[in-house]
RNA sequence: CGGGGCAUAGCGCAGCCUGGUAGCGCAUCUGCUUUGGGAGCAGAGGGUCGCAGGUUCGAAUCCUGCUGCCCCGACCA
């Protein structure tokens, strides 16, 4: 038997043996703990949930290899367990935080207009082909052979699905626009699935296609998804910026992505101090406003031993950072007569890759020439390049062409030219944005300044035009009874992802802090000693029945453990407000109440405590 | 795919160098005490030391191969 059908085995094996120890813990609990007795007969829907219902398990300890803060978490709260890597089985508090994630996003979906339905899991081959994503797709398409060894796909998204459907479904412009959405679960055999949920290989996203007859229709539903997933975020309680985006390889003209913000997320976002505008880093515009100096400089060869870096550059030779230049080589397109062109970006700037990739004379995929093809074609290595009698194509930055009196690579080995000025010691050629914004860069729009903040990728919202449904043939009859090909929209939500967002977003040192709206419950009961006092165990009982039928939705605590166990487990779940109910509470007619980020707690007198806890929901679910 | 690391009880780890009865903390179970911030005491259960070979009288420990996982990089709606 393979080692790993046996690991399999024998975790099954441990599972069974769990499953029945906690039966008989539950069985016997239930026969030694008699419940509070809870009216039933006005209320039988709102079954009472309780802790030792949700199967809640928290450790003190995470795992060692959970890096982030929602990982571990979410691990330690019990809302996850592993399974394998990039797999994970929500458990009942987690699956509750989902619920709550998706019925957000179906009010808000069919609100705008958008009509659920639910697409196959796996996929048949022959539409893939179709599409052409077949082959261009890569191993993160996990395929599959049926017992007829035909070939089959577990989708990682549904845009050739839904253009099947609507190109069958779909006759008239007049049926348009449409906009159809599920909420799927979808595999993409991550190269490295890591932070949990997060970046997993299975995954629930929502995603929706929606289908025009015209741009302008196909801009209305755009601008429509926008304004959804802004109130989707909104009513989540989410921090989050809406991002232009770089619609990269699938191309389209409008891309947008929505970031829930957190100082650990894995995107950079560039915002302007003084307007609306927001991109992604990769995307985000690099202007420069200064105009070129007059030259103060003599251009000069130094011999610059031992000096392969800028920052060698600037410790050896005292020259301001911002003074230097750094030489990139890679790889030409067939639109260069050479096989290499050059990028220059000023020594304490970054290159952007894909603004690279995007220059028309640049190879793509981008690739850097090798310190070999460097010395073939230059004669001399990297660390001593520069512009000055550079023999392939070069194109600067555009801070790069105002600079003056700089210092770059003289293109000869140990030897760097200084003083160096455009037009006067070499031709200023090719001009383009190439670099990363810095904070502080002024925003493209002309008001404000660009900052960076870092941000968790949750949604997606983009143009397809009409690559699949050219592709797949799908049409409509126009007015005029001609066929014409559909252009698409693609909106995708992902819905776990958002969990572990807001989870990054929101926690203390100790645990999660939910926002009201997707908690796993808005309140919990805490009572002291419940075992040992009928009268408290009727007391809370009875503020259970009496907050669920004012439709808070409450969770009891009612596993008698010590006090100090039970708040440190409630506020690792992060239920958003607690109370605690106790025999010394009750002789004063009083519970105790604390909101999840409150100081301290407050007592309120029990017959009021279902109206403040209603009140306290009112504000904080805005 | 390149580089590095790890694999010992459910979880977190020690033991390995220098081969000789497999340990600690948390968790679990039992009993007593305790009961408003992750209780105390006493006891108990739980391990083919990732898998397969090899060396050896003897392997968690040394050697070889394999597998899985993690980190860094590259890649990626």
């Amino acid at each position: 038997m393979p080692a790993g059908e046996r690991a399999i085995q024998s975790r099954f094996r441990h599972i069974v043996v769990a499953t029945e120890l906690s039966y008989n813990k539950r069985h016997t609990a239930s026969l030694t703990n008699s419940l509070p007795c809870i009216p039933t007969s006005s209320n039988r829907k709102s079954h009472l949930m309780r802790t030792s219902q949700l199967q809640l398990s928290t450790t003190k300890e995470s795992p060692a290899d959970a890096e982030v803060i929602s990982h571990q978490l979410m691990l330690r709260a019990g809302m996850i367990r592993r399974l394998s890597a990039g797999l994970y089985t929500w458990m009942p508090l987690g699956l509750r935080v989902l619920r709550k994630i998706e019925k957000i996003v179906r009010e808000e979906m069919d609100a705008a207009g958008a009509a659920e339905l639910l697409m196959p899991a796996v996929q048949p081959a022959e539409l893939w082909q179709e599409s052409g994503r077949w082959g261009q797709f890569g191993p993160e398409l996990l395929r599959l052979q049926d017992r007829h060894n035909r070939d089959y796909c577990v989708g990682p998204t549904h845009e050739e699905v839904i253009t099947d459907i609507a190109r069958r479904d779909l006759r008239s412009y007049k049926q348009l626009p449409v906009n159809y959405y599920q909420i799927q679960t979808k595999f993409r055999d991550e190269v490295r699935p890591r932070f949990g949920v997060m970046r997993s290989r299975e995954f629930i996203m929502k995603d929706a296609y929606s289908f025009h007859a015209s741009p302008e229709s196909l801009q209305q539903t755009f601008d429509d998804m926008y304004q959804a997933y802004s109130n989707i975020f909104s009513r989540m309680h989410l921090k989050f910026r809406a991002v232009e985006a770089d619609s990269g390889a699938i191309g389209g003209s409008g891309s947008m992505e929505f970031h829930v913000l957190a100082d650990s997320g894995e995107d950079a976002i560039a915002y302007s101090t003084g307007s609306d505008y927001a991109a992604n880093l990769e995307k985000a515009e690099a202007v420069c406003t200064e105009s070129r100096a007059e030259p103060l400089q003599e251009m000069t060869l130094v011999d610059t031993p031992d000096t392969k870096t800028i920052q060698a550059l600037v410790d050896n030779f005292d020259l301001p950072i911002d003074r230097t230049i750094k030489t990139l080589i890679c790889h030409a397109s067939e639109a260069c007569d050479a096989e290499l062109v050059a990028l220059l970006v000023r020594g304490d700037h970054q290159l952007n890759e894909v603004k690279a990739n995007n220059h028309p004379m640049v190879a793509t995929p981008l690739c850097f020439a090798s310190e070999q093809e460097i010395r073939n074609a230059i004669g001399a290595g990297p660390g001593s390049l520069g512009p000055v009698k550079l023999p392939i194509p070069v194109i600067a930055d555009r801070t790069v062409a105002a600079m003056s009196d700089f210092g770059a690579g003289a293109n000869v080995d140990d030897k760097h030219y200084f003083g160096i000025n455009w037009n006067r010691d070499v031709e200023l050629g090719e001009v383009a944005d190439l670099r990363n914004i810095e904070p502080g860069d002024p925003s493209p729009d002309g008001s404000g300044e660009l900052q960076i903040l870092r941000g968790i990728e949750v949604g997606h919202i983009f143009q397809l035009g009409d690559k699949y449904s050219t592709a797949m043939n799908a049409t409509v009859l126009d007015e005029n009874g001609r066929d014409v090909v559909m252009s698409m929209g693609c909106y995708g939500i992902g819905v776990t992802r958002v969990a572990a967002a807001a989870i990054e977003q929101n926690n203390d040192d100790n645990g999660i802090i939910w926002p009201v709206p997707i908690a796993p419950f808005e309140v919990v009961i805490v009572p002291i000693n419940m075992r040992r006092s009928d009268a408290l165990k009727e007391a809370a009982g009875q503020l259970y029945s009496d907050l669920k039928s004012a439709g808070v939705d409450v969770l009891l605590d009612d596993r008698d453990s010590r006090p100090g166990v039970m708040f440190a487990d409630m506020e690792l779940i992060g239920i958003p407000m607690r109370i605690v109910i106790s025999d010394k509470g009750l002789a004063k007619g009083a519970v105790e109440f604390k909101g999840r980020t409150d100081d301290a707690a407050t007592d309120v007198e029990l017959g009021g405590i279902v109206d403040f806890v209603r009140a306290r929901l009112a504000e904080l679910s805005g």
